[in-house]
DNA sequence: GTCTTGATCTCGGCT
DNA sequence: AGCCGAGGTCAAGAC
């Protein structure tokens, strides 16, 4: 990893046209070919980047050199050097990566443990119960044994209420399980969504997954 | 801006729990206070991050010291370092930010300008034109002066066509406004798009983002 | 390879 | 402050 603080213009030519006027930065060259140009802000974002694979090469042909960054696609990132502030190179090695907990796919496991905080009586069929288009999240039935189809989210938008209706439309058309309703299950619901929910007569449900933690065993706290 | 090059393990506890077990790293420290962990990999992605507003403080109580970096909702992102290669201080002042151009919005605007590229006659009524279920890009009235919601998008695929036929159902209820018709425009329109909005009787308008820009006054010409 | 979908999404805009 | 849509989304997993 390459780190340099430089007066530098950048440009952009690629998916869009972007232009960043003379500023002191810092540009990060990776050691995968990437770079990326940041200020002193924001942790997350780069002011401008270019991902791998791509390639830098410096021309000095003109007044000042240029590190020009170029992908597949003919994608450009061109940094005009203007002063170099500082320059140093590390060996940093392969990162062991990051372990995760507390996203989607443990909601799910842990709802499906506890199916009756989707109504009482409800039991599971099947989680990940898969169809033509794609995995229902979980399948169940409720106290009377009519099929319920159950899309899990982290935050319930009008994208999971789609999904959600392409499965109910998919699984009605089944004779053996029809008539299937549908639930939609997430942490946090947003309005339009609800509405779109509602009006298509699917139910809606928040979760608290603090208290599903606290009912479950410590099977899913991984660390 | 502070780098830091440090041997060192992460854990972040906030909206969920993450580890990053022991290895050579970049610390990037920027003056609003944010920080955030790089690997050698990846222009765009840190590893792990706290965005700013946050506070960093430093706990030498341990064996090793623990910089806790915390938030006004107590998400806490705690790194231990155990070595330090390198630790620089710069600074660089505030950037003057980025130029953009070619995105959505100025499709957009520059669409609201030239209606009449979707049709002879055609007026423009509003820019977002807001329903219960989020706002139409673009309401105008044709020649005749029937109702018709336009969807722009850079790039046009299903999820677009979607949205176009949730307004117009929705756009449809209203006896004031109905019958409504649409029109989906987009720079590119992939042929599943296409086939979907014309069987459901919706147009297809290509725009030449160039073009468009030529008939312009200089006014959306940024750089 | 392409496609789908989640994300500590981030970010900006507007109500 | 909350909601909503766009993103050079990125990135991981499925097919």
């Amino acid at each position: 990893m390459r780190l340099v603080i430089a007066q530098c213009t950048v440009d952009y030519v690629g998916r869009l046209t972007a232009h960043l006027p003379s500023a002191r930065r810092l540009l990060l060259i990776k050691a995968d070919g990437s770079v990326s140009v940041h200020a002193d802000d924001r942790a997350y974002k780069p002011l401008n980047w270019m991902s791998p694979p791509c390639w830098i090469a410096e021309d000095t042909s003109g007044e000042r050199p240029v590190w020009v960054v170029e992908n597949k696609a003919g994608e450009q990132l061109r940094i005009t050097i203007e002063d170099i502030e500082h320059d140093s190179e590390h060996e940093l090695g392969v990162d062991p990566g990051l372990v995760k907990d507390g996203v989607e796919a443990h909601l799910q496991a842990l709802l499906a443990e506890h199916v009756d905080l989707l109504g009482v009586g409800y039991t599971l069929v099947r989680r990940e119960y898969m169809t033509a288009i794609g995995p229902v999240d979980l399948l169940c039935r409720d106290e009377e044994g009519k099929t319920v189809a159950v899309e899990v989210k982290r935050r319930g938008e009008i994208d999971g209420v789609e999904q959600l209706t392409r499965y109910l439309d998919l699984l009605n058309r089944d004779s053996l399980i029809a008539p299937v309703s549908g639930v939609f299950a997430a942490q946090q619901i947003k309005p339009q969504a609800r509405t779109l929910a509602t009006d298509r007569g699917i139910r809606c449900v928040t979760l608290d997954y603090d208290k599903m933690r606290g009912l479950d065993s410590d099977e899913y706290r991984l660390f």
